[in-house]
RNA sequence: GGACGGGUACCGAAGCGGUCAACCGGGCUGGACUGUAAAUCCAGUGUCUUUCGACUUCGGAGGUUCGAAUCCUCCCCCGUCCA
């Protein structure tokens, strides 16, 4: 062990709540944890990272993680933290969310290592053999309807006009059943999570505690915010997936790149392993000379490389340093359309572009940039509009093909960040 | 079932017979500044044409009127109070 992982937590600011002596026990023997993910989608996103890497920590000092993915509350869903009663979704859309998740897991944990290795369990294997009267029985019998009723989740959809359905209310009580479970197959003394999940887990160590006789933990990790007050893991494009094929690799990283000065120094101890030093000089490096953004740079290269690799973290800062850099000239054809890869394009034939060309607002609606001529007009006229990086002053105007990079090819900009390719065919 | 109050553009919210494509705020989109930032400032934000102008919008359907988001009738939905 390399000294108290609570320690660690607390200094990287993670520790939101814990239950009192865990200190202790983790600084006397090697813990097994668990933390559960919900397979609502396909992929997870940014704002598991925290958890992922709480696991991963928790490995990193002699612990043995467990992520549980939820096959069987996922049947159910979780009332923590929404407002309105959930969309049910399908078994077969859970098993196929979970073949994701598990793939994504393993980028962080470590399945070979001795003597704590990381495991994936799926609550399905248990709670969907459970029977009903046994569960009521064994279990339900432990909850007072008070004590349910007293917990913040439900509390709050009690007061609200759409209520609680009788099958969310039973959420927390399958998920401690699931801690106790893990207590009993793996010894697992510790559930970890974000704050919101502190009255589940509490509600788990307490069924241990009556149904074991064992002293169990819960540790949660304060929610991530940002100064802007939005909310954490959200772009314009929407979520930012773990997925490559949903946020590319150079999305991914431009998305810890444009984080605030605000906020960085708190996401490197977040997000990243850097240590204690490396950080504290980042953090001096922001305030002494902020417009360099070392302390942005280096959280996105640790987080992009951590999760994607190497080789897409080349191509990610090669295709920031072309699109942000300026010009688009010396460049190959082969090479914009790499840079571009994830950029949304569209076709156009050769016809089209030949002679008087095609003029420019019916290019911006066409490839989407603009939703109408108006707006493609206001766009030009504001001086917005970019071709091949440069400025399109005359909104009558046309382009042909002798505009494209090489004949085949026209970049079109919007602002500053919006891309689109146009790729001229053959014909 | 009864009594009020309300449904206006992405959201909040004015307007309450013509001068309303509809004040204002937020959001969003451009631009300037800059660090691919924050803050700030400027511009824009129904469609078509952009100069004038035309057309379609204010819960839905009818009606009154030269003319309605604004008045009337019916219907639908939401909130509050009384049963």
């Amino acid at each position: 062990m390399k000294g108290n992982i609570y320690d660690e937590f607390e200094w990287r600011g993670l520790l939101y709540d814990a239950t009192p002596d865990l200190k202790e026990l983790l600084g006397k023997e090697s813990v097994t944890c668990y933390i559960g993910f919900d397979p609502t989608a396909a992929s997870l996103h940014v704002g598991s990272l925290l958890p992922i890497m709480g696991l991963a920590r928790m490995q990193q000092f002699g612990h043995t993680p467990i992520a549980l993915v939820g096959g069987g509350t996922g049947l159910i869903g979780d009332p923590s933290g929404k407002t309105a009663e959930r969309q049910l979704l399908t078994k077969e859309k859970v098993a196929e969310n979970i073949e994701g998740i598990r793939a994504q897991l393993a980028h962080f944990l470590d399945f070979g290592r001795t003597p704590n290795p990381a495991r994936i369990e799926n609550n399905h294997d248990w709670l969907g053999s459970l029977q009903l009267i046994d569960f009521l029985r064994d279990t339900g019998k432990h909850f007072t309807v008070n004590y349910m009723l007293s917990k913040e989740s439900v509390k709050r959809r009690i007061e609200s006009e759409d209520g609680i359905s009788y099958t969310e209310f039973t959420y927390m009580m399958l998920q401690a059943y699931d801690f106790l479970e893990l207590n009993r197959r793996a010894d697992c003394l510790l559930q970890m999570g974000g704050s919101d999940q502190w009255g589940n887990i509490l509600a788990g160590t307490d069924l241990i505690r009556r149904v074991n006789g064992k002293k169990a933990h819960g540790l949660v990790f304060p929610l991530i915010t940002n100064a802007a007050g939005t909310k954490f893991g959200k772009t314009e494009a929407g979520n930012v997936w773990l997925d490559p094929e949903l946020t590319s690799p150079y999305k991914f990283y431009q998305f810890w790149l444009n984080t605030d000065d605000r906020d960085v120094v708190h996401y490197l101890k977040s997000f990243t392993w850097l240590d204690r030093e490396a950080i504290t000089g980042l953090e001096e490096s922001v305030r002494d000379n902020p417009g360099a953004r070392e302390a942005q740079r280096t959280l996105a290269r640790e987080v992009t490389a951590m999760l994607h690799g190497q080789t897409e973290l080349d191509k990610a800062e090669a295709a920031a340093g072309v699109l942000f850099g300026g010009s688009l000239e010396n460049l190959a054809v082969r090479d914009l359309k790499d840079i571009f890869e994830d950029v949304p394009s569209t076709v156009m034939s050769r016809n089209e572009l030949s002679g008087e060309g095609v003029g420019l607002l019916d290019l911006c609606t066409r490839t989407g940039l603009a939703a109408s001529n108006g707006e493609a007009r206001r766009l030009i006229r504001q001086g917005g509009l970019f071709i091949n990086n440069e400025r399109m002053e005359d909104e009558n105007g046309r382009v042909t093909a002798e505009a494209g990079i090489g004949g085949e090819l026209l970049v079109l900009r919007k602002g500053k960040k919006s891309y689109h390719l146009v790729q001229i065919g053959q014909d």
